[in-house]
DNA sequence: TAGATTGTTAATCGATTAACAATC
DNA sequence: TAGATTGTTAATCGATTAACAATC
């Protein structure tokens, strides 16, 4: 598994979604599968597959294919998730108190241990038996409990300071559903759900699509 | 403004961030904007965004730079913000009820019309002042109101069924929070939220860079 | 006019696809 | 062994960057 160069971000991104359809072919109770059929299920060349697949080591068989149960495990573990990861919410509103009650998470080993937020109504209150703390506690709880990703979810104008703090505090990992491009040391790590982009992206798109079948008719007529 | 050809996605990507950028400038009451001056602040090469800027249009001025009130003006009708965009959603769960209840949307022209859910504890409760109809009934009442956008925020298994439910009833875009690839006519437009890729990719960098610094100690014992 | 900065073409870089020898 | 399919190298494609003439 040589990682000596960082993996390119279009490979990374795919990562997850291997990891995603592996698991349904495992439900599926599907042995083993070749580039070639994950490539039809997922819309990609058997090519690509391979070649993502073998950025990271010779997971198959030729002759074979791959077996899914460990090319499922192989990725788990690319993905580091055969460890537990430590993860606190900072800011309960709307997305982070829905964050704070996903429950898919427990299965790949993420574990909620402390909400905080900033609003007095809130403090005090509990989220799946998780108690809401002052968000000014935050850096000093930090310091005593250390965890590998902050969910920053609180109003704008507080997340590029919150961040910082929490690095500072030892976090490496941020999790962020602002709409802010957060300026951090790059030996952290952000990634970002940049809800209103994704939504926009979508009427973008639609309107694109009006314009061509416009033109379309234009051309026609 | 040529239209001709399906813009790539790294560019439809970029636009919704070259949107918020641009507001946060007007913000700032910022009159003009050079491309190095945008790409200094977003970490882009001022040729990209010349590059990007010009799919759709001269919209900048040679020896002054781009309006930022103009550019703002022009990307905000590139991406369909000058119209008003009903949405409704179906799965008023944790995600489901998070966007429901997100106020930020209205700005841009989104407004919010339906809710349906399939649990009988849920029908009839409101939010936001709308109530939560019977997730059964979701088809008849998008033939009679018809919407731009869907949230797809139910159960997976029950994704796949719902979207093409809501396509046959006339629904040409889909904002996909489920962690299921939908299977649609290409005429629909699906935006995906995978909370869990995203989560992911960030533990997958997490532990790529503990390798490296790992494997750079190795290197110096 | 001179300086600045765009719009646009050409060069480079990186990612995807194709091809095929290795091998199960 | 023969057939299938990987691992990997080479070819292609697309996106980014550089360069520069056009022009405000």
């Amino acid at each position: 598994m040589d990682m000596s160069e960082r993996v390119p971000d279009a490979v990374a991104r795919r990562l997850p979604w291997y990891y995603r359809t592996l698991r349904e072919l495992e439900a599926e109770e599907t042995q083993r599968v070749s580039s070639q059929a994950l490539g039809r299920r997922m819309g990609l060349t058997a090519s690509q597959i391979r070649q993502d697949i073998n950025y990271f080591g010779g997971f198959g068989q030729q002759g074979y294919g791959y077996s899914v149960p460990r090319l499922r495990q192989c990725i788990e573990q690319i993905l580091g998730l055969d460890r537990t990861h430590r993860i606190a919410i900072v800011g309960v509103g709307n997305i982070g108190s829905a964050i704070a009650r996903y429950p898919e998470f427990h299965r790949d080993g993420f574990e909620m241990v402390a909400l905080f937020d900033a609003s007095e109504a809130r403090i005090g209150n509990k989220i799946e038996g998780l108690e809401i703390l002052p968000a000014d506690q935050l850096k000093q709880w930090l310091l005593q409990n250390p965890v590998q990703i902050l969910v920053l979810a609180t109003p704008s104008e507080y997340a590029q300071e919150i961040a910082a703090e929490a690095v500072s505090a030892g976090v490496r990992a941020i999790w962020n559903f602002t709409p802010v491009d957060l300026s951090l040391p790059d030996t952290v790590e952000v990634s970002n759900v940049h809800l209103s982009d994704s939504l926009m992206a979508l009427t973008f798109r639609l309107h694109e699509r009006e314009i061509h079948s416009r033109s379309e008719k234009w051309i026609r007529e």
